[in-house]
DNA sequence: CGTAGCATGTAAGTTGTTACATGATTCG
DNA sequence: CGAATCATGTAACAACTTACATGCTACG
């Protein structure tokens, strides 16, 4: 059996979230969901027009001046039972992929300085990206304190920090033994 | 600019490690570099044709008595540097895609049960997994000891000990909250 | 006698990425 | 005047997954 795609189960949630355009959604999701899911065009558009050929979401152009037209997309009763339906299953299992781990694994045919600057690299990302999770952590409690989500969005930015603190702490640490063993 | 075929450098540095067959590659996938890589058959055997199109890796066909013939490749000099110029690059950024906090996002329309029980499952699988950690460290340590790769390994590993752990740490810690709150 | 292991491959289908195409407005 | 933003979409291409196909041996 094939994979099901995924991408219609993240629009169809967002579009939970208040009717929006495709436009709005890429921006959404790059600001809500963005530190865990990713979408581009290329996959939003077709996709929406997958949902609303099953009946999931309805379509109303809106015609704006000096701008391009605006496809706003809603939920219809179908599709909100489509992802209740969804969010009820278990969560398939992901297939580890790690390019990093991959490069370290084969360290022994490279100068230690190549994988030196790996982890590096890879410290100073996910630094930058705890310094976000701080940056949402704050816009939460500001702008969504009453907000019915506000306890599950707060759930995955919690992840996202616990993983940070972990990508730091074995960073830390891997480049004080590749250090200490040169 | 297309992303470039990663499973390539996989196999490349398998057999970097010894000349071996598909098959044999799979199996050496699933107990060294399992936790972070995978590969299946319908992906190993054309990327193998596709190395040796490429003058990367070389191939000669053993007979067996009572079983099927083993294509074993090896690395060529060309495959070696290849491999080498690979692991001197920056690993690119990976894109973020976690099927389980979009469905915690979207927590609100399904029952708090339904929630935590993904938690749990998540759980459990990261229990399970940091106990796999603690066999293959053993394993690296008795099997291992002054192989060349061997800080490389353990380094990949402790990885997977440090993501389990916040793994399981932000589980049992949002279960609490969920059971709190309700 | 069914199942698992050994061993290799093909084919079909889906997903996801990137580049391309268009065109107006606003801002520096 | 160039760049960015708004806004939607298509086309081409990789990459990956799954199922299918084959066939022998050993084991319980």
């Amino acid at each position: 059996m094939a994979r099901v795609n995924q991408s219609q189960f993240a629009l169809l949630g967002l579009l939970s979230l208040g009717p929006m355009s495709g436009y709005d959604l890429r921006q959404l999701i790059a600001w809500s969901v963005g530190h865990f899911w990713r979408e581009g065009y290329g996959q939003i558009y077709p996709t929406l027009q997958h949902l609303e050929k099953q009946r999931l979401v309805t379509k109303k152009t809106q015609r704006q001046k000096g701008k391009p037209d605006r496809n706003i997309y809603s939920l219809t009763p179908a599709g909100r039972d489509r992802l209740r339906q969804w969010l009820s299953q278990p969560a398939s299992p992901e297939v580890p992929r790690n390019e990093l781990l991959l490069k370290l694994f084969f360290g022994q045919w490279v100068p230690a300085a190549a994988s030196r600057a790996q982890i590096e690299a890879h410290r100073r990302i996910w630094k930058k990206q705890l310094e976000e999770y701080a940056a949402i952590r704050r816009r939460l409690l500001e702008e969504h304190e009453q907000d019915a989500g506000r306890p599950f969005w707060e759930i995955t930015l919690s992840y996202g920090e616990h993983i940070a603190k972990a990508q730091l702490a074995w960073s830390q640490e891997t480049l004080k033994k590749l250090r200490d063993k040169k």
